[in-house]
DNA sequence: GCGGACGTTGACGCGTTCTTGACGGGCGGG
DNA sequence: CCCGCCCGTCAAGAACGCGTCAACGTCCGC
């Protein structure tokens, strides 16, 4: 599994990534400071590290100066300046990517997944293929019959969970759970809607669902 | 490394188990009341869950029913109170295993390493084999001869109750009161409806069974 | 401001599942 | 031999969950 660090002293920021993060199979730890942060990347190298620049200890660039003395680990940079000093500053210290606060959650998504490719670590490409349906879940890419197919990020999302589990039984809590966050535990409503629309898009017979099953209250799972 | 939650409302006690269970190699982290407890869970999912009952706000059982929404997460039950009920409620909510305080520490450890074993760290399915027949309770999958075998979730419900205690007999009155509630204990019309039912899709000769067997007057109990 | 894409809600029909009552058969005791 | 108990079986109505649709609100780009 991918392991993540966040680095950022607003803990409400920490646990938007934490959570969203998690939600995409990620292994996620946190650090609120420069000095944890170091000191978790020296316990256990990460696969891509987010930072913040603005840290109540070390100045982020400090932190990345210092972790770059002995490791290639990819940086994905987060801060709220909007100075453009920093970002080179910290392009030139070695960070791969660059996001201004207040960012969008898949954007940054998506620069963190390009980072963790480039970085040609964990590089299995997370595919799911069923039939003449083709599901990249890194890459946020659905084709059927080789055409695009577009997903909603909600759709997305109830697409990934279900991948990541390919075969296995997800509950309906755990996707509500997961898609909406913990206050839509019981709004079944949302699954039954989405993955119609899912079906419709991905499905030879939406109807007939043979990739997207139901387990009749129970929850889903996505069969290949 | 294996994430535990320790919930308690006695400062002294999560202090123990902290100790103990980082010396262990356990990343630990605490809650002293239900709500902060639920909060970490909905934030990073923790390996394994030691819950008190006695919580300042939510009652353990609370906790549990409403962590068990969206996750299968094993959880050791712990707590002062000697009176069966809240065992036998908590276990019935779907507690893996339940130490009384005072407790012994050692035993408390090896409790929390078979809860851990026992959910299989990542995936070991949860399965009863007889035969042709697969019953895999975690995944809720049964399979007959290869083939995927629909059950019902109250069908589900009892299957899961035999497999839990493969082999040993349990009497109806504990089969109705798991499935359908304490209201529930002269009703064993809806045993003999379900048990049929149940036969009728897992039996080889459902007027002959091999599997699900009754124990006339007592109970019914599953062997393989 | 206008239109489109997306997310949120409520309503409805349909198939499945649950509940409930009734019936018959096997078995043991009176 | 008859009776009562308990179990398995069946059927029918009620309740429930799911898929589907449509309407509405919001946000964003044009």
């Amino acid at each position: 599994m991918t392991f993540v660090l966040a680095v950022d002293d607003d803990p409400a920021i920490l646990r938007t990534l934490s959570i969203n993060l998690r939600a995409r199979g990620y292994d996620v730890e946190t650090a609120g400071d420069g000095r944890s942060a170091l000191q978790i990347i020296d316990e256990r190298m990460p696969d891509v590290v987010i930072l913040d620049l603005g840290l109540p200890d070390l100045d982020g660039v400090a932190v990345l100066k210092r972790l770059r003395v002995y490791t290639q680990v990819p940086v994905v940079v987060l801060s709220a300046r909007h100075e453009s000093d920093d970002k080179v500053e910290a392009l030139d210290e070695g960070a791969d990517d660059y996001v201004t606060k207040p960012f969008d959650m898949e954007e940054l998504l998506a620069r963190v997944r390009a980072a963790i490719r480039r970085s040609g670590g964990d590089d299995a490409p997370w595919v799911v293929e069923s039939g003449d349906v083709r599901l990249d879940v890194r890459e946020r890419q659905a084709t059927r019959a080789g055409a695009d197919v577009r997903l909603t990020p909600t759709e997305w999302h109830i697409v990934e969970v279900l991948a990541r589990r390919e075969g296995r039984l997800v509950r309906q809590g755990e996707l509500l759970h997961e898609v909406w966050g913990p206050a839509y535990d019981r709004e079944t409503n949302y699954l039954r809607v989405y993955l119609a629309q899912i079906r419709r898009k991905l499905e030879q017979d939406p109807s007939r669902p043979t990739m997207f099953i139901t387990d009749p209250g129970i929850g889903y799972r996505l069969v290949v």
